[in-house]
DNA sequence: TTTTGAGTTGTTCGA
DNA sequence: GTCGAACAACTCAAA
């Protein structure tokens, strides 16, 4: 009897347990991808059009006979098991609110053939780092010291053979959604290898120097690919245990991020959703049409400050943006606009390539100051400022915001001291010295 | 149980 | 221009 592999946030070959264990047996596999209404709904164009060039590119790499089906889960899965007379189905845990819900369902649903999950999208589990007392924790560098300790396996390898049972019904991918001229990251296992590569080679020495510059190219762009799994993230590590440089220890870091914050969700859903620190519900968030407004502007980058304002059209543009300028565009929809993480974690859901629940949601608290963050609620990002230290030469503004490239150096910043305002952009929508002052007000009256 | 030290990513102000 | 202090108080982790 043949197994069936269910991938889900793992679309590779290479380093996948689930696989491993399955193609051990002797009976050949059944890859499967269940294309999942309640998730691709509110995936957003580009994060769907990205997954579906990594199916293709899996299919590629299992020779044509990647199965691919349509609808519940909950029907899917049982379904094909009964077809193909399976013994088990493989896959990596999931963690995920949704994910959690949906694979006991589908337990349930599969009767005596069992859904087996082995491994996950992370290095270490979500769930196994505790503290002594067994609580998790709610503080990124005890966490990180605890993940350091408790270690995590070499990369497998890929399977000398994968054999797929043949010549199985696959729905045709549907068509890519219209994401007009936004430009997405090659798709698939090996592209996102040589990415890995490529930064380890060329970038990782300047890393901790560098990465908080949006202007060059400084950063992994791993995102994407840690987030369909087209890349394990024991592979980098693995590679990063033999380098004592900082770049190395740095990026280790960022990668720990990402496991703590998931680690967050698992024990906490509702953070996915609510202000981890219940208090922060009483912050006062503006609402009606003048925030709408500003929300829009926000949105389109027409905000009048530069570098919010070139974060915001790098995200239409490439449906990514530099991790510095995340918490830029954040802090000011937050402490300039006023208005809540919520709608803002929605819109970069919405447009992400590399939206992953967790990191997403939590990235936001950090900046509103109401997550895992000890936040001083004195940390309000001054736009200007941010612009002036990260994009030093205003390389950066000039490439997304085509009403500034004539503008030359960090000028680019302060738009609204050139003596001839440049045609087409906005001034500022608000003033950030007295916004500052208002979203310090506001954030006193949470204390307590 | 109590105590102590520490907490990703900042900004402003005054010397 | 550079530097340190102030911006508060609280929660968490660990001794």
């Amino acid at each position: 009897m043949p197994s069936v592999v269910w991938f889900r946030r793992d679309l590779r070959l290479t380093d996948h347990p689930a696989l491993c264990e399955a193609v051990a047996g002797d009976d050949g596999i059944v890859p499967l991808f269940v294309l999942d209404p309640a998730l691709l709904g509110p995936a957003g164009g580009p994060r769907v059009a990205f997954m579906l060039d990594c199916l293709r590119a899996l299919d590629t790499d299992l020779d044509g006979d990647l199965v691919v089906r349509t609808g519940d889960p909950a029907d899917v899965v049982p379904a094909l098991a009964r077809e193909v007379e399976a013994s088990a189905v493989y896959t990596s845990a999931d963690f995920n609110p949704y994910g959690r819900r949906r694979d006991e369902k589908v337990a349930g649903a599969l009767g005596d053939v069992p859904l087996q999950p082995i491994g996950s999208p992370y290095a270490v589990s979500p769930g196994r780092i505790r503290k002594p007392d067994g609580e998790p924790y709610r503080v990124y560098t005890p966490y990180y010291r605890a993940w350091r300790e408790h270690g995590y396996p070499r990369p497998a390898p890929r399977p000398d053979r994968i054999t797929t049972v043949s010549g199985l019904r696959s729905d045709p991918l549907p068509p890519a959604p219209d994401i007009g001229d936004t430009a997405l990251p090659q798709a698939g296992e090996q592209a996102a290898l040589r990415r890995w590569a490529d930064f380890r080679d060329e970038r990782l020495l300047s890393y901790a120097d560098d990465r908080n510059r949006p202007d060059i190219p400084s950063t992994s762009r791993l995102s994407a690919y840690l987030r369909w799994g087209c890349i394990h993230p024991r592979t980098p590590l693995a590679d990063l245990s033999g380098r004592t440089g900082k770049g190395a220890e740095v990026f280790r870091k960022e990668l720990a991020w990402r496991e703590f914050y998931a680690d967050v969700l698992l024990h906490q859903p509702d953070s996915a959703r609510e202000h981890l620190q219940p208090r922060y519900a009483r912050l006062e968030v503006d609402a009606g049409k003048s925030a709408d407004e500003r929300f829009t502007a926000w949105t389109e980058g027409r905000t009048g400050y530069p570098i919010v304002d070139a974060g915001m059209r790098q995200l239409r543009a490439e449906a990514w943006i530099h991790n510095r300028i995340r918490m830029v565009v954040a802090s000011f929809l937050i402490k300039d606009l006023h208005l809540g993480w919520k709608e803002g974690a929605r819109h970069f859901m919405r447009h992400l390539v590399d939206g992953d629940l967790a990191s997403n949601q939590h990235g936001w608290q950090w900046v509103a100051g109401s997550g895992t963050d000890a936040s001083p609620f004195y940390r309000v990002f001054n736009p200007v400022k941010q612009g002036q230290k990260f994009d030093p030469d205003g390389d950066y503004v000039r490439r997304y915001v085509p009403e500034l490239r004539k503008v030359e150096g960090a000028a680019v910043h302060t738009p609204w001291e050139l003596p001839e305002q440049p045609a087409g952009y906005p001034a500022p929508i608000v003033a950030h010295d007295e916004e500052r002052r208002e979203a310090l007000e506001r954030y006193e009256a949470v204390k307590g």
